[in-house]
Parts: C-alpha cells; structure tokens; sequence
DNA sequence: CGATAATATGACTTTTTTGTCAAGTATCCT
DNA sequence: AGGATACTTGACAAAAAAGTCATATTATCG
C-alpha cells in the first residue's frame, strides 16, 4: 500500500503548472530544473497528464504545458488515475491469481469485501481532494514559515 | 496507490493459518495447495510474517506455522505493516528526492499535508479490521451463495 | 541411528517499474 | 529559408520487486 514514484512525481509536475496564472505555458525543462528530475522523465510524466486529458501542449519555440481545467476542478484522484490507478477490486482479484487461472477464492473470499471498501474510502478522499488545495496549503506552510522558524511538522 | 503482491497473498496464507483451530500447525506445503502459490514462496512470505512476531514456527516432522496471538487480536495493519509497509509520510520525503539530496520542496509542501491526511485515514481502517472480521466476511459470503447462485458483488 | 518431513536462509533469476536516450516533428524568429 | 527551441515517441537501460532454488538445520519415527 504505497504511493508510487509516478504518481508523487508526476503530482508534482501538475502542481508546477496549477502554480502559474491559467493559460500560461510552462516549458518542461523548466519543470525539470524547479523539481530537480530529468527533463526526459518529466517529458514522460506529462505523457501521461496528457493521454488522461488532464494537461495539454503547444509545440514549438514558446511551447510548454499547461493545465486543461482550472486547479480547482481538478481531483488529486484522477491525479492518481491517470498516473498509476487506484486498484478496484475487481482489478486486484484479476491481478493476484497466484499460479492459477482465476483467484482460488473467487467465490468466496473475504478479502475482497475489505479491499473494496478501503478503495472505495481512498477514492472518496482523492475525489474530494482538489488540487488547489495543494497549493492552499503550500500557501499556508510558507505563512507558518515566516513566524516561527524551523518546524517540518509530519 | 496500490495492494503490493506481498501483502495480498501474504495476508492469505496469514488467514489459512486464522482458520484453523487455535494452536494447531499448519505446514507450508498445505497453505500453498490451498492458496495456488509455491512452496518456496509461501515459506518466503511466512517469513516476513514471523520477524514481525505475527506466527513463529515450529520445525521438524508434523512441524509448521501457527499464529501467535487470536485472529480477533491480529490487525490488518500489523498484517500490512508487516509485508510491506503503509507509508508514512516520513517515509514518502526521504523517498522521492529526485536528482537532489533532499526533497526540494522540504520547507514548503503542499503534498505533504495531503499524504499524511490520507495515510492516518488509511492506518485508522487497517488498524480497525481484524483478521476475524475477513473470516466472518467470507462465511457470510458463502451464506448468501448457498441461497441465491453466482452473484459475486464488488 | 538413519530416513523422512518439516522449517531457515541467502543467493539467484525473472518480471515489473523507473528512468533515459535518440531520432523525429512542429513552431517561432530572424 | 534555416536555425533554435520545444514537444513526441518508441525503444532501451537500470533499479526494484517478485518469485525460485539449493543447501542447511531441526524434529519425529521406526
């Protein structure tokens, strides 16, 4: 049960786009240097924003990416979605069949119960979850910042 | 944000072992029978789950793994934690730092309040499920199929 | 005691996920 | 037009996770 590389990255990269004012572009080397990753993974990352039609690009000299809703229409889980998926049930049943065809519990197993309603709760959090909000809070951490000094908090 | 292999099937082989009577030993070779895995792999997983003091073994002939502790006193989130790990967001930081030494968005993270949201929530559930709760899960299961045929649910 | 049936362990192989590269296409600017 | 700057793409390389193997150890039973 983790946050894969994909997703806390290419998180990140959106983030950098919901930071500029609506419509302006960003380049991805300039991704690249502000998250400190390659740009050829951040080309990567945003591929994949782009397939899920969540970002979109203008080529050429003065080209970049950016966001194609406001931050404040798009959810942390089609985020995620288009990143790595949030595994339905139904996916995990089809994935871990062991050495055989089918689940061997596929008609009675009380995994799946559990697992659904737990993915079912993640996916009503990350739907919820907006991605200015990300940025209220970045806004709100820089704000504590400047008082009192030093506290990472968890 | 996904089930990881381990903690699917090792929770598995951990509920054969919940499903038998307290005490009694249950070898390897039968939990991967039943659960359509390798031995080799079973044993690897079992593994995991008696460094975390979950089961211990007993060796030689009639040998094999018990629980240490009844299923209604064993978490998921022992279970989980203990085959790979719920994240925190700590963990997640120190994790993806990109090319840098450190996460360059150490001071001022809008994720992080986000990830540490969601992973608290996810441990409150984990921590709250019980190994017998899976098992009564399933023998609720196999009511409703002994009634009416082949609905499976999500 | 010796054969057998179990667990124990670390090294190894395979597969999946991450991340990089190189070659191509579009656009802007002079 | 031609050079520079950006996105596009699929193939490749590296690293991590999953799964296997060979060998050692322990206990029971005849």
């Amino acid at each position: 049960m983790k946050i894969t590389a994909q997703e806390e990255y290419g998180l990140r990269c959106l983030l950098q786009l919901a930071r500029v004012p609506k419509g302006q572009l960003v380049s991805v080397r300039e991704i690249a240097e502000k998250e400190g990753l390659s740009a050829a993974y951040v080309e990567k990352l945003l591929r994949l924003l782009s397939r899920a039609g969540l970002v979109h690009s203008v080529r050429g000299v003065k080209g970049g990416y950016t966001l194609n809703r406001p931050a404040s229409q798009l959810t942390l889980g089609e985020t995620i979605q288009a990143l790595g998926r949030l595994e339905t049930t139904d996916h995990i049943c089809r994935s871990f069949t062991g050495n055989e065809v089918a689940c061997v519990h596929f008609t009675n197993c009380g995994i799946r119960s559990v697992w659904s309603g737990l993915t079912a709760y993640i996916q009503g959090f990350l739907n919820k979850t907006t991605l200015d909000t990300l940025l209220d809070n970045e806004y709100e951490v820089s704000e504590r910042l400047g008082k009192r000094l030093g506290v990472i908090g968890n």
